[in-house]
DNA sequence: CGTGTAAGGAATTCTGACACG
DNA sequence: CGTGTAAGGAATTCTGACACG
């Protein structure tokens, strides 16, 4: 994925209508999750909800657990708990990289 | 590029509003741009103009020779000539694959 | 030709609240 | 807990048209 891709990804451009139709969740559903820390839309000016794709995947995968059962709060927490694990592991990408520098550094000097 | 990032780029999810802002043109230029043919935005269910990031950045390369005092018909014909260009190269590239494909279906017979 | 604007209507979005369970 | 709904207001979007140039 280019720097690019990740943009349009990240963007926060999508009304709350359009999530709903894109994810066949209801608008109070939608506002819901956010209450409860499950999503962050970023506000327009004049205070209107915008969405990033990434938003409505995110919002995908809620309503999957939230079909199995699964409160929001246990939704929650699983959430936390994946993104420390993403966040070790770009922590350990670094290091391994560091060390690689670090090797070539020495054999190039 | 992935397929997923293309999906992000060519999905018409953005509201006229939002591509104002995007683009820094007003609604009724963008408008005026659909009415000769240099952009395509997806209708959706109750009428309302939805647009992707590709449009967006379309209409960005709209204003910049808007600006620089091409009419609407010339951009329009130069973009029929770009595209034509586009299908061209990707014909030729199709072409090639042919060949290296039925180079390799020889060989390995 | 390209863009602004007022007009009138329809649909969206927002918040806080009550309801049900 | 999670979601629907009616309420009232504000902002958006749409189209066709007139204006200016």
């Amino acid at each position: 994925m280019t720097q690019e891709d990740v943009s349009y990804k990240d963007k926060k451009v999508i009304s709350i209508g359009i999530v709903s139709e894109l994810t066949g969740l209801s608008v109070r559903q939608i506002r819901y999750y956010e209450e409860r820390k499950l999503i962050y839309p970023q506000r327009s000016t004049r205070g209107t909800r915008k969405y990033s794709f990434a938003d409505v995947e995110r919002l995908m995968d809620i309503a999957n657990k939230r079909e199995d059962g699964v409160q929001t709060a246990e939704i929650l927490k699983d959430m936390k708990k994946k993104e420390q694990a993403l966040k070790s592991g770009q922590f350990k990408k670094k290091m391994l990289e560091g060390q690689i520098n670090a090797h070539f550094r020495y054999k190039n000097r």
